[in-house]
DNA sequence: TCTGGGGTCCTAGGACCC
DNA sequence: TCTGGGGTCCTAGGACCC
């Protein structure tokens, strides 16, 4: 029995956050531009141009400063709500090409073109780069093939070489095995550096060697994930859904400080703030935890300071989604592993085994209210959404907020926010 | 002075049971 | 005195991804 041939499409948008920006700005259209992450620290996001100087991914900010000047580099901090929201509308947009696109990242996404004409999918693939560059602004390259791993390539291929034009159809084609031989294995999807360092040291460096090896082989001395990508290379489709379904099983909420925490009342703050942030997004996908996990640490990068790093693990009775509830928690697996006398530079919470809401198991002998704490918490979570985020917050977050990261140059939220839409001067 | 954040999956090893 | 071995469940940590 022969199954029948799958084909998919990656739909990749280019350089995302930093083509958000220029979407609502064009004139940053062919300068060079970076965005930051969080609290300003590294770069995430770069402008062809801004790749062409030699910035790299992850770098940190204070080493290329200089390097930024004097190229007149504009800067970022990151603006996710408007990046989302962009993405959403990129997402969209995908629908008119495949009943569900699988939306794999922010700015990715597969469809399924098993059902297209072999003869028109290259024809296809360009309609998609059209449309969706027309009705978002965002430009995106697409790569098509029979595996979702062939399909990665593809699209990397695409970005890479002009002829393509950023769409790249390589099912059936005659250059399959010429494209996987000029891929280098930390190109392909699944394998990391360390896995890179033992495929060299047995002497294969690229997809098409990698191809070759029987599958026995790498079993013996891989793992059953490795084979799978294997296959994935051949073209023999073995991956299942990207997507995360039915539900998400951990939400994290984790920040670095501005300004590093030194006592336990600020640890508290923060700590009570990031549980309020992370049961914000759980009540938005109408989930609830059981689990909730504590992390503190100090700054892994100054090795003259004493380092401390701990977590602690709390189990709730029953499984709840109301934030006073979960502060209780937090607060109490703070106080098990906080020391006094170390310099902090990051919190962690994460929420770990989520359920629906709607299936909660009551506990015997459990009293509270739920009825009544769940419409306190969707108020709480309209005003919040209505008038601003922070409109309404625990005291336990605190006010002064010291420890609050830094973000200096963010663009205005243009479509999230009304009062940072967009103005247009007609004289 | 300044070094991100949010996820998933797999595996090894310990605890425990029969 | 003999010091087995299979199964399951749980967790921490590794590896990878964007």
């Amino acid at each position: 029995m022969t199954m029948p041939q799958t084909v998919f499409a990656l739909v990749d948008c280019n350089n995302f956050f930093v083509s958000c920006e220029r979407v609502f700005d064009p004139a940053l259209e062919g300068r060079p531009i970076v965005v930051l992450s969080n609290n300003d620290g590294c770069i995430i996001s770069r402008s062809n141009e801004a790749k062409a100087l030699g910035i790299r991914m992850g770098e940190p900010v204070f080493k290329i400063r200089d390097l930024l000047k004097q190229h007149r580099v504009r800067v970022f901090s990151p603006n996710f709500s408007l990046y989302s929201d962009m993405s959403e509308r990129v997402m969209k947009t995908l629908e008119q090409f495949s009943i569900r696109p699988e939306v794999y990242s922010v700015d990715e996404a597969f469809l399924d073109l098993s059902e297209i004409d072999a003869c028109v999918l290259t024809t296809y693939g360009r309609d998609i780069q059209e449309t969706v560059h027309q009705w978002t602004g965002i430009p995106v390259s697409v790569g098509i093939a029979e595996t979702k791993t062939l399909a990665k390539i593809a699209v990397e291929l695409a970005k890479k070489s002009p002829k393509t034009h950023g769409v790249l159809n390589l099912t059936g084609s005659p250059y399959r095995a010429l494209a996987l031989q000029r891929t280098a294995l930390k190109d392909i999807w699944g394998v990391g550096p360390r896995l890179v360092k033992r495929l060299e040291h047995e002497g294969i460096h690229n997809a098409e060697e990698l191809c070759q090896k029987e599958d026995g082989w790498l079993l013996k001395r891989f793992s059953v994930m490795l084979v799978r990508t294997v296959y994935e290379l051949r073209g023999i489709s073995c991956l299942g859904s990207v997507t995360r379904d039915p539900h998400q099983k951990s939400i994290i909420y984790s920040r670095s400080f501005g300004t590093p925490v030194e006592t336990f009342e600020a640890m508290r703050e923060a700590v009570s703030a990031y549980t309020a942030r992370a049961a914000e997004k759980m009540r938005h996908q109408r989930l609830s935890v059981r689990t909730l996990n504590v992390y503190i640490a100090t700054s892994k990068f100054h090795p003259w300071e004493p380092p401390y790093a701990n977590a602690a693990m709390m189990h709730l009775p029953v499984a709840s989604d109301n934030t006073s509830e979960l502060l209780f928690y937090a607060q109490r697996g703070l106080s098990r592993i906080y020391q006094a006398g170390y310099r902090y530079k990051k919190a962690r919470i994460t929420l770990l085994d989520l359920v629906p809401t709607h299936q909660i198991q009551q506990g015997l002998f459990d009293t509270a209210d739920r009825t009544k704490s769940s419409r306190l918490m969707a108020a709480l979570d309209r005003m919040n959404r209505d008038f601003g985020a922070g409109t309404v917050h625990y005291a336990s977050e605190g006010f002064e907020k010291a420890w609050r990261m830094r973000q200096e140059s963010r663009s205005r939220r243009y479509t999230t926010s009304w009062d940072e839409l967009i103005i247009l001067q007609c004289d």
